[in-house]
DNA sequence: CGAGGCGGCTGCAACGTTGTAATTCAGGCG
DNA sequence: CGCCTGAATTACAACGTTGCAGCCGCCTCG
């Protein structure tokens, strides 16, 4: 079986809370002992028993992030960004997909897992504003995403309305004036749909360009296959366009299959613009002008502020809301000549 | 505070033992006591505290995964199976990433956070055969991949040489004599492309092709950038070729990219082959030939059976090797017509 | 009618750790 | 030379749960 504190205290003819101490490096003990005890767990391959220590201390150094699929490269890569800023702090991560069902993340929020983490990085898709109430939990939450706000916890989010006005201003600089929308979501006002429809708006006006209602398709979920089917439709309408905001880069790359196989070129007859800066935003053909939302820099940040809470230091500070920083990643897909020149 | 089985157990006015026997259904409970203190448990929401129920019975409930990382698709559809397939046994996962990094793998194997779980899903891409002894864990452990064969574990794998000759087989079939392989490591006799790579071989001898070594392009990983950079020096090298077999899809993906950036219409000019069946397979133009691993299998059997270790149902059952099923998926990239006809 | 069995329940000890308070010890100072 | 101080160490009691042994009382069977 695994060594206890009580076998290596016995190997090194000390107390059971010496080598606790030696283990927590305490300060005041003599460096003789200290070595001793030291040689002892080498020699007995100690391993302190989390369970114990968790429920001696109620803290088990694990967090949970709660987010919709893994599927979904967005989150692939923001969890891969989130466990890996989380081991930098010493801290390992639960992952649990809700599948963006809202009574799936209410359940989730009170469930016994809870209990095993010491804090949650939740990243909700079907709970709206009205669900704020739920986040009123008794452990430290930090809230992700644009479906809820003025919630009563640390929130993380990125400049939608910002960053999505640069796309489209983006757009009407190479000189693009129909700018048709992939994946709104019908009568949502905050949200990442409803956030950047709204700079998307927000550039048209600053441009004096009228908003046309005939150019924004709408998708409830922000898969590839909804991407395909809502470009699919608005060809069909037969509405002119010379560009596309699609709200995020899979949506971007349904839409782009679609438009390719319609026998448009991009960026040619139609520019896209996408939204998330995927790794596959980079190697698709053409390559696609996207949003860099600084996942990075969330994930490091949400960490790092549940951290906080978890430890106490930011016991008394007042919820915060953060936005991380944006760029716009020009890629071939806006390019203003033919992206079919070789490269080899 | 959280309630405990002593709270609950001085509302019901039995003992605390009794409680525990209630939430562990225990057959010799009076109906009536059962609903006094299941009317408790509720009245004061009581949740049991998993750590100390595993500092007692030395479960957590909690199974490791350890893969390379998130942000490769493949991956990162195989944990949202294995999340979803331990979910539905009632555990949970713990992801922890390896970066594909030898010395990695081996220090996670004897981690601390191994006592936090019961057991570990383990998908090596650094260690090797040579390694095999580090399997000897004193933890219930399965292994996942082509790394390592005849470890002292369970193994779950797919059919890579059959897989690999089914995809060979059907390019053949379509007429193609000059197929490229992408994603080839150097001297590899077993590992994924050591495998897939005999199993093209072995078709290729069964249609009396020669084997060119011209037309294998070595990568060391397998993302896009090293799908493009080997389509990109192959170019290079001027050989001539008909097909692509790329061993798996993020290579193909990155290989499609500069063989349609390079001008070849695929599969007029040539055809391509893939392995995995991402979701984002089926979307790219054109959308991507390629074998279907068996992921929802995999992920299944590896949880069943890691349990049955844990439970020590399989306690005296000598280590398996499981192979899942795969299935050839036709897709228009190995079409025998253009697939540029319109489908709007 | 007494022994035995069993259903229903309880009490106690232990899992390995850490916080608190207490104890020992060495050295410096009056 | 005894007292005080602070460094170094220890003893002990929890944390919430579960395994085990055992107790009571009722029923059954010889």
């Amino acid at each position: 079986m695994a060594a206890t504190l009580r076998d290596v205290a016995a190997l090194a003819g000390v107390s059971i809370k010496t080598v606790s101490n030696v283990v927590h490096d305490f300060e005041h003990i003599r460096p003789a002992t200290r070595e001793r005890v030291r040689a002892a767990i080498d020699e007995l391959g100690y391993k302190p028993n989390i369970s114990a220590r968790s429920l001696r201390s109620g803290r088990t150094g694990v967090i949970g992030l709660a987010l919709p699929e893994l599927s979904l490269s967005y989150f692939a890569e923001l969890a891969d960004a989130i466990i890996q800023a989380a081991e930098r702090r010493g801290t390992s991560v639960i992952i649990e997909q809700t599948g963006g069902d809202r009574d799936r993340e209410i359940q989730l929020l009170a469930s016994p897992h809870r209990q095993f983490t010491d804090g949650l990085i939740f990243s909700p898709l079907g709970m709206g504003n009205d669900d704020a109430s739920y986040l009123n939990v008794d452990y430290p939450l930090v809230l992700l995403g644009e479906r809820i706000f003025a919630g009563p916890t640390d929130h993380v989010t990125m400049h939608n309305v910002a960053a999505a006005h640069a796309a489209t201003r983006h757009l009407l600089a190479t000189g693009r004036r129909r700018i048709a929308v992939i994946g709104a979501h019908q009568d949502e006002v905050i949200g990442s749909a409803g956030l950047r429809l709204r700079g998307y708006r927000e550039a048209l006006a600053e441009a004096g360009i009228e908003f046309d209602p005939a150019l924004i398709a709408h998708t409830t979920l922000w898969h590839r296959a909804n991407g395909a089917t809502a470009m699919r439709e608005l060809l069909a309408t037969g509405v002119q366009f010379d560009a596309v905001f699609a709200l995020n880069d899979t949506l971007a790359l349904g839409a782009m299959r679609v438009l390719q196989e319609s026998g448009r070129r991009i960026p040619l007859d139609v520019a896209v613009v996408g939204f998330d800066d995927l790794d596959e935003s980079s190697y698709c053909l053409p390559a696609l002008t996207t949003i860099d939302p600084g996942r990075d820099e969330i994930a490091d940040t949400a960490v790092r502020i549940l951290l906080e809470r978890i430890s106490g230091e930011a016991a008394d500070v007042a919820p915060r809301e953060i936005e991380a920083g944006f760029r716009l990643v020009q890629r071939e897909s806006t390019d203003l000549v033919p992206a079919d020149s070789p490269v080899v």
